[in-house]
DNA sequence: ATACATTGTGGGTGGTTGTGGGTTATTATC
DNA sequence: GATAATAACCCACAACCACCCACAATGTAT
């Protein structure tokens, strides 16, 4: 398999164990780039979703946010809602990361879960939930796709 | 885990103890360079709430503040607005600092205390403050938010 | 078909972490 | 200088989490 470094696509639907650890996909994984360190960064999504993060992405992100100077508000609220319920997770040896309870509760998550490759980063979605999203969207989208059409080419 | 060094994410709860000391997460801990020898920056934010800042980062700002002329009176103002209420805390063998009581008063703490990784700094809010503040700014700071978001791409 | 490697899932254990309190040193007050 | 108040230091312990091992299920090669 030869994919970009750090990209990821597909869906897979893991088991959420009674620690809160979840698996993370081994095509996943071995997309990983070396200076990751195993390292990932999970965080809450726009959406009521997980977005998990490569390390060295996120430390990018990161570096974005220490260029906006404090003194203004709306910068330091920014950052804080960017930040705040972000945590670093290891791959422990079996490739599994523990998820966080904030976040578990936040994203609704029982005993299964969806991975999805969102090309840069991955969500994780709670299964029943994300179909009634998807059944939301269809509705609304199809319309703003097109104004998307004259973005990307596909 | 590997993350830059004097870098600080995630939201931590923790209790305020009858002394007024308070817990330093151990992933702040452990992030921190070792020429800060242990001790941190207490100082009051631009919010109702506590900056902590790493030794050598505060000196930093420090060298910032150098450069400001006293002729203006705004730098002047500003100067000892930034210094005036800051102080030395050095971490005790179990990973907390004491907070003086001009501190705790001027972020209303009580048992509870939240502390917020804000990157560079480390934010310390009573969590039902904070959660009034989190109310007003989502419905002030949405549209700047979005500009803010369409530079830094998450 | 069989042997072997990889992947996903569960659970046990020991060190780390958060928190309370007690004791000694240091500073302040009269 | 005596006493009180404050701060620094040390110890103790329960809860938690990182790490390790085990094993079944699946995929791959011979």
């Amino acid at each position: 398999m030869t994919l970009n470094k750090n990209t990821f696509i597909g869906e897979y639907s893991y088991a959420l164990d009674a620690k809160g650890r979840i698996n993370i996909p081994s095509k996943f994984r071995s997309t990983l780039s070396k200076d990751n360190e195993r390292s990932l960064v999970a965080t809450r999504g726009m959406d009521r979703c997980i977005w998990v993060y490569p390390l060295i992405v996120w430390q990018s992100i990161e570096n974005e946010l220490r260029k906006l100077s404090s003194l203004s508000s709306i910068n330091r609220s920014f950052t804080r809602n960017t930040v705040r319920y972000a945590s670093i997770v290891q791959l422990d040896k079996q490739g599994r990361v523990a998820i966080n309870q904030d976040l578990i509760k936040f994203a609704n998550l029982n005993k299964k879960a969806l991975i999805i490759g969102m090309v840069n980063k991955i969500e994780i979605w709670d299964p029943i939930y994300l179909s009634t999203v998807d059944k939301k969207a269809q509705k609304i989208d199809s319309s703003e796709f097109d104004e998307l059409a004259d973005k990307i080419i596909l």
